[in-house]
DNA sequence: AATGTAATTGCATTCGAAGTCAATTTCGCC
DNA sequence: GGCGAAATTGACTTCGAATGCAATTACATT
């Protein structure tokens, strides 16, 4: 054998293996191996802009292939402290509402290279467990739907993770956050029912702790007020189906009969609404009763139902969550912002407009 | 200064450090620093069974705590081989039934310390990048709600990685597989109807790929056939509502009149038939059409629906699934198998039964 | 052919935690 | 006080890929 200078590794032409080396899958190394080059040659093939000459990629992509090698986006994570991780936080997804902003979000994300870890709490209590979860899997930023304490949100800054509420904010906290801004939109809604002749107005409002449930009630309460209708009568609701029954019940007991008109704070409990005035106290709708919802969410359109509600423009938000969080993962010292995007006027037959 | 044997590393009372050391988080080493041991009593004061005593716990925790450490996950998932990741494959959350089942799944996922890797399909197409990113991320296993094909499953083992399908098999490939077999409830519910006087039937199929939803057709064919009814028409459907819609005209234009009663594959067609007969058609349900469906989802207890329908299990099905899928991860050479489940009927009152 | 420059390539180190093994300490007990 | 067994602890290596830096090669120019 001629002796050479620097002795080169040589390609080894490996007889069979038709698949994973050692019991697991084959790793750089493996391939360099294979391919009689450097593991550090092979990770610079698997990265689109670096330094290869166009044979080095030729050879070790063939041993790649030939070995069925993936590279492992976990030690990538390590080394470079990028997970390509987003963590959506979400309530309750039985929700009409939140699988629709899931899908886009999960399919915006998927388009920019990043994966969703998905974290659902049964019960707000479980926040802190859920967050101790999300900085141990140093996920590069998070999106979160249910609602975080001032001190949680301070544990974000601790631990360095972006955050950008969806659909939430926190008042007097200065926090990133995406949310439609529907109050234009519901006064113009409440200034046709009143030109429709409704005076007697009943609303179902969300859970206390939903800060756009709490604004789009005072948006309709303010201008109920300003328009000089005072026989505006407020219940309390859960955004799901039977809160909308329940508060319809509740508003006709509290007021002796139904309502002319009742804003509820979500498309579900519109929905409940609608089914309660029909078949538990025998209103046609729109002609007895109007019921106006919020959030265009799939069912507000059915035949049914055909909702007049603010639809939320949940592609937009989605893409305004994500970019701004990937700004502020490329960039962590961005000041927090806030877009509020504005919702649309949906017209259905579930109210009577003047 | 007295000279020891072994001179041992000293806790060091480092002054501030609110958190973090260095620009970044802090590390299982950092903690060794400050309370003076070595990182891997740092490593085991974290790891539930292992040996250390109780003065070392303290200290190690109390400086834990003071640097605000979290262990990171990406790093013991290199080392231990274990990621404690689950993907969750799902074709289109905007189905009335996925968000129920990937809300189930997740939430039993936390409760044994797993997490969810999301992976939603715009379109079936995406699948192979799907399953590239799959295997980057070294996920510990896959349940998949969307369809695969033979060769894709063969990746799986291939990649060593364990898959269960959710509410789908493939015929003729061992495969791990949770599904809800409702042909018992299927044929009792076309007995009653037959039984109830209904002669003329239609059936709204699901999408092609979709066994569960032929083998829903199949068995109610089949029960329909052996009862001496003949006079049923089946047309195709995609499982949303519109397809409900879409169905019953076409089920009437094909009859020329509408059938007495009509089995959709799912909830979802269900309630759009049911939308079309009343306000399309104008036919009283159930007085002057029957309809029943599958699947339970939330929307088909609504009182403007009631749908007579075969529930899955839902809970049962995510814990049969997640159940099977650990004993893979744990022990990969456990044979394929299939978990059938049966589903509940429940009686609405969108069809007339005898 | 010699030289200079740009493009490739490999070596060695790094990320953060877990586990092996051997050294040491602790403790019970005579 | 001394012995042996059991518990505790630390040094070192490992997981798999990325990257700074230095060494080398390729290529153009005179």
């Amino acid at each position: 054998m001629a002796s050479r200078k620097r002795p080169r590794i040589q390609e080894k032409p490996q007889p069979e293996i038709p698949f994973a080396n050692n019991g697991g899958r084959a790793t750089s190394y493996d391939v360099a191996l294979r391919a009689g080059v450097s593991q550090s040659a092979v990770s610079r093939c698997f990265k689109p802009g670096a330094s290869a000459s166009s044979k080095m990629r030729d050879r070790v992509m063939r041993a790649a292939r030939e070995l069925g090698y993936t590279p492992n986006a976990i030690a990538r994570s390590l080394i470079t402290r990028r997970s390509n991780l987003v963590a959506v936080i979400i309530t309750n997804l039985t929700n009409l509402y939140y699988p629709e902003v899931l899908a886009e979000l999960s399919s915006q994300a998927s388009a920019r290279g990043i994966r969703v870890l998905l974290f659902t709490l049964p019960t707000e209590s479980e926040i802190d467990k859920v967050l101790e979860q999300v900085w141990q899997y140093r996920v590069d930023g998070v999106i979160s739907a249910a609602r975080l304490s001032a001190e949680q949100v301070g544990l974000f800054q601790k631990h360095g993770v972006p955050l950008v509420f969806y659909n939430r904010f926190l008042r007097d906290t200065p926090v990133c956050a995406v949310f439609c801004d529907q109050s234009d939109g519901a006064r113009m809604l409440v200034q046709r029912l009143v030109k429709a002749e409704h005076r007697k107005f009943g609303i179902i409002a969300g859970p206390p702790d939903s800060v756009v449930g709490q604004e789009r009630v005072k948006a309709s309460v303010d201008r109920l007020t300003e328009l000089g209708i005072t026989d505006v009568t407020v219940v309390p609701g859960a955004y799901d189906y039977e809160s909308g029954v329940n508060g319809l019940h509740e508003l006709t007991r509290r007021l002796h009969r139904p309502p002319q008109a009742v804003i509820c704070a979500n498309d579900a409990m519109a929905i409940g609404c609608m089914d309660a005035a029909r078949y538990d106290l025998g209103l046609e709708v729109p002609k007895k009763i109007s019921i106006v919802g919020f959030d265009g969410a799939g069912p507000s359109s059915w035949a049914s139902y055909r909702l007049t509600t603010l639809r939320q423009p949940v592609q937009r938000m989605a893409e305004a969550a994500l970019t701004m969080l990937l700004a502020r993962v490329e960039e962590p010292s961005l000041p927090p912002e806030r877009r509020v995007l504005s919702g649309a006027l949906v017209e259905g037959t579930s109210a009577r407009l003047g």
